[in-house]
DNA sequence: AAATTAGTTCTGTAAATTATGAACCAATGA
DNA sequence: TCATTGGTTCATAATTTACAGAACTAATTT
């Protein structure tokens, strides 16, 4: 696997964005070769040798991201390998769950408000407020995505 | 500090969740007491013996959390006590965190583009789409947040 | 049947993270 | 001036994580 110094540093910084998204490092940096890398579709061994990563490392990466549903891969007829390549869905899939993580938060506030019991209810005007943006938001994305679907048909 | 049980695992549901966006546990921690205490103002000792955590774990979480500008304190005159608060416009930052974020890996995605040149274009349509989808969302939302500030005034 | 391929699984461990407790310090109070 | 309060800093201990390397397996090829 031939990669500019470029690539190498692409794959880097994508790898360090999936770290901060949870992801091990190893397995952050397979999405963004898989990502980086001129042919989309790799072969374990591809994998293993370009990120110099060992067998097993890149054996739990890709069972990881095989599970989760980040990537998927193709076979040959007459060839034993697996060749991986990102999902498509991927980034969608990648948004959502942001999205789906703020409701988890709006979701605790909610919580927050049930359970305590505060002397002076100015201080939770604030708290409030932002459950109920939270909640227009969650409202409004599906509309807007919507909307950006036309603007490209 | 008298926590009821309910408010105690809704800290470590809190606890948790914003583990997951990255923070220390003790840290997290004290974040979710801030937010679920029937007093929204605590001093370092409340904090540190409702949580039972060391002092020297305290001190490190609330400075943490003073200089990333997630909470705040006040002073009452002859008390030498600081007394420690989450800072209101917290849920606003950390929601602006997660769409600037998104703005990181739209960065990201785009010099993906740029670095490799792959023989199949059509693999990168998916890409293109997400991209430009992110850059719609970036633009209109401003514009969302404006339109749920007019529903509530 | 033996060797090769394409991985998987199982320790072991180096490194990083997270928290503790003790010592420390500066400001206030007795 | 001595003790106490409200913390901070440091060394270190306890986990946790993340990976390498070797042994293993099931399918294929020779």
């Amino acid at each position: 696997m031939a990669l500019s110094e470029k690539q190498r540093q692409l794959i880097e910084e994508i790898g360090i964005y999936h770290e901060n998204n949870g992801f091990q490092p190893a397995v952050a940096r397979v999405m963004g070769l898989l990502l980086v890398s001129n042919t989309p579709e790799l072969s374990f061994d591809e994998i293993s040798e370009t990120l110099n990563i060992s067998k097993s490392a890149t054996s739990n990466a890709l069972n990881m991201l095989l599970n989760t549903g980040h990537i998927e891969y193709t076979t040959f007829s007459g060839d034993r390998k697996r060749y991986f390549r990102i999902r498509s869905s991927n980034w969608r899939d990648h948004f959502a769950k942001k999205m789906e993580d703020l409701s988890v938060l709006n979701c605790l506030l909610k919580k927050v408000l049930e359970v305590r019991k505060r002397e002076n209810p100015m201080y939770d005007q604030k708290l409030n407020d932002f459950i109920s943006f939270l909640d227009y938001m969650k409202g409004e994305l599906p509309r807007m995505i919507e909307e950006w679907e036309k603007t490209r048909s």
